[in-house]
DNA sequence: GGGGTCCTGGCT
DNA sequence: AGCCAGGACCCC
């Protein structure tokens, strides 16, 4: 099976990946592959290419799936808009150093080696859609930059970031960036035109709500946005704008540990249900952060956002016919089953997770 | 609450 | 040859 679903854990690997290894580091040209990656470049490729090129890579952030960079201007100040990248379903981001440069303890020089690395740092992987040609970590001047910068022993050679993307649902575009202060910080009142690079957001991922990952996640929020719905419990789960960073997978997971049906409305969740759920979420997230956890360091100079897909446990998620976990430890067989919902797949105990009573 | 759209390739 | 998965976003 190819191309794991990059969810958020694998999403804050790639975040973290990038802070890492291309933080600091000038574009110094785009090549658009794939006009289809930049659907949502409303300006057209043409303008993402110039408007990216001559800028750096400064931060790397990200809430739920979306993963956004910040950019520095060539004299280092803070770029308006912020480079949004968007896995979907099977993108990747691989980033691959240039040979070349000092590499660290390796003295010998080996010709052999050192045309392998360069013919695997210029093989074009199936399904590549954008490259950025990034230089050297200050190749211009690029003060400003923060949130640590590309590793030392690598920092010296260019390097190259590739969007991979065989199905071509996730994409990257350029979006302003705008303040977004949580209300638990926003009374210590951030001067209007001095907003930290950490509260702007770009424009285009503001709607998406904070993840359970997140330091400013607000269960008390999403609580008051259950009651205010009339849809069911996992539509509301999936709506990125009351809960951000669950896909379909961990719905189905976090919705059987909290025993709950999927067509559960939501505003019938008492307050310790909900409590329950959202645990649920935040450890599902956690857990699967913690095992997909193969690092980037291992991963990037191949591929990244493949991480761990196969080594997670799960409980619900494509368990169709198998017998519940919670029951058999509980002595009892009872199979799972899996339920069409919003065309796609459900799946969930029949004992555990009853249906609502209709009404 | 429902449904459609984007897209590819693996499956029947 | 046709179906279907899946995230985000669109519309009604």
């Amino acid at each position: 099976m190819e191309g794991t679903m990059p969810e958020l854990p694998e999403v804050e690997t790639v975040r973290a990946g990038i802070a890492d290894h291309s933080l600091g580091r000038p574009v110094r040209a785009v090549r658009v592959v794939d006009a289809r990656s930049l659907r949502r470049h409303l300006p057209g490729p043409a303008h993402f290419e110039t408007a990216l090129t001559g800028r750096a890579l400064r931060g790397a952030y990200r809430r739920g799936k979306y993963l956004w960079l910040t950019l520095s201007e060539a004299d280092g100040t803070l770029a308006d808009e912020a480079l949004v990248v968007h896995l979907g379903m099977s993108g990747q981001l691989l980033v691959r150093d240039e040979p070349g440069g000092d590499s660290g303890s390796e003295s010998g020089s080996d010709s052999g080696n050192e045309s392998e690395a360069r013919a695997a740092f210029d093989e074009q992987p199936r399904h590549l859609r954008v490259a950025l040609e990034l230089g050297p970590v200050g190749a211009t001047s690029v003060a400003g930059a923060t949130g640590g910068a590309a590793s030392a022993n690598r920092a010296n050679t260019g390097q190259r970031l590739l969007f991979v993307d065989q199905r071509i649902f996730g994409g990257m575009f350029l979006s302003p960036l705008v303040p977004d202060v949580p209300a638990a910080v926003a009374t210590n009142k951030v001067a209007p035109g001095e907003v930290p690079e950490r509260f702007l957001v770009p424009e285009a991922v503001k709607h998406i709500a904070r993840d359970p990952l997140d330091e400013f996640f607000d269960p008390a929020a999403v609580r008051r946005k259950f009651l205010r719905t009339s849809s069911g419990i996992k539509k509301v789960l999936l709506d990125q704008s009351v809960i951000s960073g669950v896909g379909n997978i961990y719905a189905d997971e976090a919705l059987w540990r909290a025993r709950l049906h999927y067509a559960k409305p939501a505003r019938t969740l008492s307050a310790a249900q909900t409590r329950e759920l959202l645990e649920a979420v935040t450890q599902v997230l956690r857990e699967s952060l913690a095992a997909g956890g193969t690092s980037f360091d291992a991963l990037y100079v191949n591929v990244l956002g493949e991480s761990g897909y196969f080594e997670r446990s799960l409980n619900a998620y494509g368990r169709a016919g198998e017998p519940c976990h919670r029951c058999a430890e509980a002595g009892r067989t009872t199979l799972m089953v899996r339920e069409p919902f919003q065309n796609r797949s459900s799946y969930r105990c029949p004992h555990c997770q009853r249906a609502p009573r209709s009404r």
